[in-house]
RNA sequence: GGCGAGGUAGCCAAGUGGUUAGGCAACGGUUUGCAAAACCGUCACACGCCGGUUCGAAUCCGGUCCUCGCCUCCA
């Protein structure tokens, strides 16, 4: 089965075939630069990572574009707050949030656009649907007319009549006098003393929310491209109007696919400050690998929601994310599995005629069928623990004594792993660099000195050494009660975390 | 009010007309000086509620309850 994605215009799920055949094109809105990623911005940027990585890995080129928006009102009321250059703010903050994806294994963008890059093509789109009758002036601003776009709202499934019913309350009643229509909508904003301004045709100001994305994704993926994603957030009004706006300009069909991710809950709330739920990315990177973020959002399909439990205390401290803890035990049982496998003494894998197991053979083919189905990355996950499962079968068995394994299973294994760091962005970092990263981070947050734990094990091993199994034990048993395992392997002696 | 997404075993989470999803936790086993890791097994004939269709429904239809989101700048 090829890729088949769950498509919002046509509310269902549509087989994705780019126009070009063999060439993908797509567009996602990135984020508005006024303050350091949340967890919210790294649900979409990961699931479309992961689209990419497939789209890639089944031998499809992609053309990726993220934007950036930099020119916004909320940057200026922050830059302002801060007493700060809003450019200079959002270029920070463009920065951090490229840190974060970053650290989120994520992929960069083939192109990341920024509005305050293109004024030009902004401008000159405005200046077209003016021209077609599609825009108006008025006082400054130039406004998008709703009612001269027959289907309008045919993205969010509303009705034009429907919306106007409760519009005018939550509107700027002076906007509201502007507008011909209570929904038309801002392609260029006059500026007010003060604010940044460019010039245009109209007069100094900036440009409206909308047309940035239908400027910019133009300018790079042509009129009409692949496809258009975003938070579920973003269908009405944002998408909604990009689509109105580009039509109209152009008169051809702007996104051939429309494709929406689910929203972050914590809590199942909202995430939001005045709910004392909110959390930025760098904060949940200090309590656990970014990787394990990146594991915990793929464990849910991407149109659900995702409700992240977030554990406060009673003044309302972060303490942690089970999900996370989790997803990171899950990645230290990778990374662990992975170091096996390559540990493996080469005189134990041999030549031989024994079957590959399925599990390892076909896991490949599984977790591009599992994609191919609307990108179902939970299932991609379960054919990886039977994977996993596998490869430690294999090591158990090449571990035993006189045990040998075919080099046939050993290259499927091997093969899996890549597929895995490739098409999922997962179990690519450095084994012995994530395992103790992520056990000596654990263990300081138990208050315990890395030192004593070495100290301990060196005075057990001399222990051992005289047989004295009792005192061994002793500091075994001490080394538990704060929390402290150890590991005997034929490498040594190492040593891990109790699980709470 | 309009539009939409969800309610699946202790917890997380796929599936969507008939055949083991998967993970976590817990418990038992193999292994081990004792452990851990790894592997095997149990928990799991679970699908919000009420009707209907069907040989057969978690899956389709009708109704109903609950949670959440969007409805002008929010990912």
């Amino acid at each position: 089965m090829a890729l088949h994605l769950y498509d919002t215009l046509a509310v269902k799920k549509i087989p994705f075939e780019p126009a070009e055949p063999g060439h993908a094109r797509i567009y996602v809105c990135g984020p508005t630069t006024y303050d350091d990623a949340h967890i919210g911005h790294a649900r979409p940027c990961v699931v479309y990572d992961v689209l990419v990585r497939h789209l890639r890995r089944s031998g499809t080129k992609v053309t990726y574009v993220r934007n950036v928006t930099d020119i916004d009102d909320k940057i200026i009321k922050r830059a302002a707050e801060n007493g700060e250059a809003p450019a200079d703010l959002a270029e920070r903050m463009f920065r951090s949030y490229r840190e974060d994806m970053d650290r989120l294994r994520n992929l960069r963008p083939d192109r990341e656009p920024k509005v305050s890059e293109h004024l030009d093509d902004i401008r000159a789109l405005i200046g077209r649907l003016i021209e077609r009758g599609h825009a108006y002036e008025a006082s400054g601003d130039v406004y998008f007319s709703v009612s001269s776009c027959p289907d309008y709202g045919k993205l969010s499934h509303r009705k034009l009549e429907d919306l106007e019913a409760g519009a005018s309350e939550r509107v700027d009643p002076e906007e509201l006098e502007r507008k011909r229509h209570p929904y038309d909508f801002a392609l260029w904003k006059g500026s007010k003393p003060g604010e940044p301004a460019w010039d245009s045709p109209w007069g100094p100001g900036r440009p409206g929310w909308h047309i940035e994305c239908s400027a910019m994704s133009m300018r790079y993926l042509g009129e009409s491209f692949d496809l258009h994603g975003g938070g579920l957030d973003l269908v009405f009004p944002h998408h909604e109007n990009e689509i109105a706006q580009s039509e109209c300009a152009t008169g051809k069909t702007f996104a051939r696919h429309w494709m929406h991710n689910g929203f972050v809950q914590v809590n199942k709330e909202k995430m939001s400050k005045s709910l004392g739920n909110f959390f930025r990315l760098r904060e949940a990177f200090d309590k656990v690998e970014p990787e394990a973020v990146r594991w915990a959002l793929l464990t849910v399909h991407y149109r659900a929601p995702f409700n992240l439990e977030m554990d406060l205390d009673e003044a309302g401290n972060l303490l942690g994310f089970p999900q996370f803890d989790e997803a990171e035990s899950r990645l230290q049982y990778v990374y662990a599995s992975r170091q096996r496998l390559a540990e493996l003494p080469p005189k134990k894998i041999v030549a031989s005629k024994q079957p590959v197991p399925e599990e390892l053979a076909q896991f490949p083919e599984r977790v591009a069928r599992a994609l191919d189905d609307d990108l179902n990355t939970p299932v991609a996950l379960a054919h990886a623990a039977s994977f996993l499962k596998h490869v430690n079968e294999l090591c158990d068995r090449a571990a035993a004594k006189g045990g040998q394994i075919g080099e046939a299973a050993h290259a499927a294994a091997l093969e899996g792993f890549r597929v895995l760091d490739e098409v999922l962005g997962l179990g690519g970092d450095d084994p012995a660099a994530f395992l103790e990263r992520v056990r000596d981070r654990r263990a300081r947050a138990l208050g315990i000195e890395l030192e004593d734990v070495a100290r301990a094990i060196a005075e057990r091993a001399e222990a051992r050494q005289a047989k004295d199994f009792a005192r061994a034990d002793r500091v075994r048993d001490e080394l538990v009660a704060r929390g402290v395992e150890i590991l005997d392997t034929p490498q040594g002696t190492t040593w891990r975390l109790v699980r709470r």
